[in-house]
DNA sequence: TGTATCGTACGAAATAAATCGTACCTTTGG
DNA sequence: CCAAAGGTACGATTTATTTCGTACGATACA
């Protein structure tokens, strides 16, 4: 099982990027104060960084903003599975040589998988074909 | 499908750490030299950068090496499989909140999956019941 | 034995990423 | 109208990561 390796011109969020993307995947659409609100939940982050964080993630085009009030509204610019299937794309290509099937192999492989979660994603298989 | 939160105690491997271990898992233990060669297939290193990134890794005791010759020989601490299962995690626990089953299903989502890899994941699973 | 070659050590510069302080604007309420 | 509260802008600092230059020791061999 190859991935395509799909055109990447999204640039890859950072560690501290990814964090805020998922608030907003989270909780939809919403203000600087309010992310930082949920970030602060687990860890301590001033408030201007995040903003800060915020205003690189519109310039790298990654979130898109409404300005039309001072409390300016975040949204990201693509849907949450599109986002996370170029990083899950990426991971496989870096670790699995775009082996997909390995991957899985080492999930599957590694732990107790219910049988009811087997046979869940065995009809998922079946469907596909 | 919830994976372990293993403990993790092992530094998280930077990029370009990554690239080294890369080379180091494919080729086994190797000099410097030989590694710096393998990433000079691929983009242009300084001999000296790669040797200081071994020995970082090895000051984090990610690699450790054998010093008895003047070329020393570099080895992972760890199995491939132990690291990249622990950088599994790490992604399943920061993407899909530690569902690998949801993180499987993007990835079969993905409708370029060969029906004879199907069948081979289908052969696996029956496997594990 | 002298010198070119190839190795390690390691500080320091260059880059990237994350955090924060300060300036300044808007809104709100008394 | 003024002050307090809360917003954005953004340069500068800090920290992490990466890259490289230079020093210097061993090895090879003419």
């Amino acid at each position: 099982m190859k991935l395509n390796q799909t055109e990447n011109n999204l640039p890859e969020p950072t560690k501290a990027e990814l964090e805020i993307l998922q608030v907003l995947w989270e909780f939809g659409p919403s203000t600087v104060r309010f992310v930082n609100d949920k970030l602060n939940e687990q860890r301590e982050v001033n408030y201007t960084s995040t903003l800060k964080q915020m205003q690189i993630l519109t310039e790298k085009g990654i979130l898109k903003r409404d300005e039309s009030q001072m409390k300016h509204i975040y949204i990201p610019v693509e849907a949450e599975e599109k986002t996370k299937v170029q990083l899950l794309d990426r991971f496989v290509n870096t670790l699995y040589k775009g082996s997909a099937s390995q991957l899985m192999m080492q999930l599957l492989g590694n732990e107790k998988t219910s049988k009811q979660e087997i046979e869940e994603i065995k009809r998922l298989l079946d469907s596909m074909e």
